[in-house]
Formats: structure tokens, C-alpha cells, sequence
DNA sequence: ATCGGCTCGCGCAA
DNA sequence: TGCGCGAAGCCGAT
């Protein structure tokens, strides 16, 4: 009887063995659990359960968990449900099961490893603490060895067992191992091939679930791998060379618009990264993507992973909250209350744009996402209300809502979170740094965002 | 238009 | 222990 510690390579940093032990010869299947990687192609936990499965002579079935999270919406949903459905149909292609059921992970996917008679369950991971937590209860409650495989991240995050502070403590160290990551991946398919098994009618399922429907789906963003990857070569056919130098058009018209497709995994940071490095763009212009793609993100990944507090105000840095508390008390010009800030009506009408193209469109450019947020703890009672406020408009928003990186720019915005102080101390904000039209200015035009993102007109009733 | 200085704390050199 | 330097700024001097 063969055990799990033998069929692995202890020393991969990617693969976390969650629960070890014996395999049953007469097991039916390998499990693979798929949440955060939710990909066919192109995706590391995949090729993990193939060569388990093979080594085992197994077939592998894949198996996703639709569960309501906290703060869940319609937008978020629907962008989900389009990304499984195509990860069924490229599984269907890998000859790997493909099961969807509802519930909570802690009890479906135990219950499904009894049921399909698994060897071991092999997953991916999580840097938010509601994934983490689904996977160390799954892992609590089984009896079968279990891995989790870091897939959406180039450099494992394993090797940053630390809290980094800035991006300078945490580039040289990718740096240093970059090139024994950036691979490009395979998509082999399993020796044996699995039974058709039929999955639930995906638009049921999302019925009877328990989200708020109120935050409509996006009219631009559709979910999937084929869309991100199309996205992806787009991006990097026709806007990658000029990501760096075209200062009227970086990173706010230029942006690669993969966020969303990141943060459901429906396309890897890997896989990203690995086609703009081969790109034939100049050095400049990867070098900076590459940069946003990995150091940044990465750094993000980190801060949830290794601060409890990444999603609240006691996350951010010690010189950060003294410089606050000391201006708590500033008087605030203007207050407004989060009903007004969520329907765009305040005084500045550039942020007004931002706020309607975020609830329309559940999508902004990176830099707008740190003016928007920059502003708020001018026009709230105290920081930890802009916090707070930050936050519970980011999840509810935005498709990519409840990620690190959201919550490390806000955190970043707000309190100074892997940035300096920039005096002069000013009110309310103290040393943190603003972010004013000057700077804004220098990378598009204001005016222009505003009238793209007009307030809508209500319809005169016919009368 | 460009440039230095502003403050803080990490990480490395010594 | 000292020193260089930094996620996207701002201000004032030149």
C-alpha cells in the first residue's frame, strides 16, 4: 500500500500536503477539488491529480462546491457560473469527471470523496481566510490523504513564510527564483479516462442559492477561460507595447482587464506572466507588466495570507495608525453617509464617474481604485469608517471583489499599507500619501473618463 | 519641465 | 550601528 509522502516531491514549495497517510489500493478515483483554480487548462492542481491518477492507474474527478460566501452577489455569480461552464467543457476534453453540487465544502466534498470512492482529494489554495478555512475543515473531516497545490501564483507563496513589507523586500526574493517558475504548463490527459458523469444544471443551482441580486450581472465582463484568454492575447497583441511608455494611455486605458478572470482563477498569473515575458514587446514594457503581475500581486497574496487583519484597519502599519490617530480628531469639511457615497453624490465629479462605473460596470482601472479610495477618509467621520466603507463597497461591487489585492490597495489608500509616509503632514490624513488631480493628470483625461460615465438620465414617464 | 526634500523603517554592509 | 532607498505625491525653488 503506497502512501502519499512517496507519489510526491516533498520539496516542491507549490504543494502543501494537508493530510498525510496510506492510499486504499481498491480506491476508485482521485478527487480533485477544484475552488480557487477555476480553470480546465493551463492550471497546476489539474496536472497534480493526472500524474497522481496515473501513477495509481486511476481515472480523476474533478468536483466544485457552489457555496454562498459572505458578501455574495448576483454579478459575482453569474461571472462565476459562466467561468464553470467552461470548465466543464475542457475537462470533458481532458477525460476528467466533472461534478457541481451545493453546500457547504466541509460536508459535500467529504461526503463526494466516500461516495465516488476517492484514493486522495487533491486541491488548490486560497489566500482569503474563507477558502483557507474550507480547506482545513475538508481536511479535518476526512479519512484520505489530501494536497493543495498553490496554483495562482507564480512564485509559491510558501517561500514567503513572512509578512513582506514593501515591494522592495519582496522583488529581490522573486527575483531570485523567478526563472524556476515561469514555465509554461502542460495539459496532459489521464491515462484512464473518467466516466461521463453528469453535472447539475449550473442556472438551478444558482437559483436556489442564497446571494444578493440585487448587483447585477456586468455588461462587459463575461467569465470563463476562453474570454480571459482572449483577453490575454489581445491585451498582449495590441496594448502591451505601449504599457509603459504611452503616458496618456498607461495602466487606465492600457490596463490588461484580467482582474476579474485572476481573482476566480478562470486564467493563471502564470500563464499571464509566461505569455507577456515571450511577448516580442520591448524589455520596458514587459518588465513593467511583469512587475504589476507578479511582484505586485504577489505582495498582495502575501499580505492576505500572512496578516490576519488584511481586509480591516488594524491591518495597516504601526506609523500608519499613529498618523491618523493623531489628525482623528481634524474636522472633516464634508461628510457623507455611505448611502450618498454608494449612489456617486458627492462634490468631486471625478469620483462620482468612478463610483457609477464600479456599480454598473463592477470593473475599475487599478490607479482610479486607489483615487476613489484615497478620498473617502476626507469625507468620513473617522479612517476606520473609510475603511470599513472601502470595503464593503469593494466586495459588493466589484467582480473581483473580496481579493487581496482590493484589500491591499485599499489598505495601501487608506493607512499606508506597503507604501512611506509623504510629509507634509496634512489634515485628516496626516503622512499618508494624497492623491490629487496633479497626479492623476499625468496619466489620462479626467474629463473625458467623467463623460464616458454619465449620471443615466432618468426616463421621462410617458404622460 | 525637472529636482530635491520631506518621513519612516527594512535589510544589508560593516 | 549606519546607511541607502522606496507603489503610483506634493510643494516650492530653479
Amino acid at each position: 500500500m503506497p502512501n502519499i509522502e512517496s507519489l510526491v516531491n516533498q520539496e516542491d514549495a507549490r504543494i502543501e500536503l494537508l493530510r498525510g497517510g496510506d492510499i486504499d489500493e481498491s480506491a476508485a478515483c482521485v478527487l480533485l477539488w477544484i475552488s480557487r483554480s477555476q480553470r480546465a487548462y493551463g492550471n497546476l492542481a489539474v496536472n497534480l491529480a493526472v500524474e497522481l491518477a496515473d501513477k495509481l492507474g486511476l481515472p480523476v474527478v474533478a468536483a466544485f462546491c457552489l457555496t454562498a460566501y459572505p458578501s455574495a452577489t448576483l454579478r459575482a455569480y453569474a461571472f462565476m457560473a459562466e467561468g464553470l461552464e467552461d470548465v466543464g467543457h475542457g475537462l470533458a476534453k481532458r477525460k476528467i469527471g466533472w461534478i457541481v453540487r451545493s453546500g457547504e465544502p466541509a460536508e459535500v466534498i467529504p461526503q463526494l470523496a466516500k461516495e465516488l470512492n476517492a484514493a486522495l482529494i487533491v486541491g488548490d489554495q486560497a489566500p482569503d481566510r474563507t477558502g483557507r478555512g474550507w480547506r482545513t475543515e475538508v481536511a479535518g473531516r476526512i479519512s484520505i490523504p489530501m494536497l493543495a497545490v498553490d496554483a495562482d501564483v507564480v512564485v509559491p507563496s510558501s517561500l514567503f513564510p513572512k509578512e513582506e513589507w514593501a515591494p522592495r523586500t519582496i522583488r529581490p526574493k522573486i527575483g531570485r527564483v523567478l526563472d524556476d517558475y515561469l514555465t509554461s504548463i502542460p495539459d496532459p490527459v489521464p491515462r484512464r479516462h473518467a466516466q461521463k458523469l453528469k453535472a447539475l444544471d449550473l442556472t438551478e443551482l444558482l437559483d436556489n442559492l442564497d446571494i444578493d441580486r440585487s448587483v447585477e450581472p456586468s455588461p462587459r465582463f463575461k467569465g470563463g477561460q476562453t474570454v480571459a484568454r482572449r483577453e490575454l492575447h489581445h491585451f498582449v497583441d495590441h496594448r502591451l507595447a505601449t504599457y509603459d511608455t504611452d503616458r496618456n494611455r498607461s495602466d487606465i486605458n492600457g490596463s490588461s482587464n484580467l482582474s476579474p478572470y485572476l481573482h476566480f482563477g478562470d486564467i493563471s498569473s502564470l500563464e499571464v506572466a509566461f505569455a507577456v515575458r515571450n511577448s516580442d514587446a520591448e524589455a520596458v514594457a514587459i518588465d513593467s507588466y511583469i512587475n504589476e503581475v507578479i511582484v505586485q500581486r504577489e505582495l498582495t497574496v502575501n499580505f492576505a495570507l500572512r496578516n490576519p487583519n488584511y481586509d480591516t484597519f488594524d491591518g495597516i502599519p504601526d506609523w500608519g495608525k499613529t498618523t491618523l490617530a493623531r489628525h482623528a480628531g481634524d474636522p472633516r469639511p464634508v461628510i457623507y453617509t455611505r448611502a450618498e457615497l454608494e449612489a456617486g453624490r458627492t462634490d468631486d465629479l471625478l469620483w462620482n464617474a468612478c463610483q457609477r462605473q464600479m456599480v454598473r460596470e463592477g470593473y475599475l482601472p487599478n490607479r482610479l481604485r486607489m483615487y476613489w479610495a484615497k478620498q473617502l477618509p476626507l469625507w468620513t467621520k473617522s479612517a476606520e469608517d473609510a475603511f470599513a466603507i472601502a470595503v464593503a463597497l469593494n466586495d459588493r461591487y466589484f467582480i473581483d471583489g473580496r481579493d487581496p489585492s482590493g484589500y491591499a490597495g485599499i489598505a495601501w489608500s487608506i493607512g499606508g499599507r506597503h507604501d512611506r509616509p509623504f510629509p507634509p503632514e496634512r489634515p485628516i490624513t496626516g503622512l499618508v500619501r494624497r492623491m490629487g488631480m496633479n497626479a492623476l493628470k499625468k496619466h489620462f483625461n479626467p474629463q473625458d473618463y467623467i463623460d464616458q460615465w454619465p449620471v443615466e438620465t432618468p426616463t421621462e414617464p410617458v404622460q
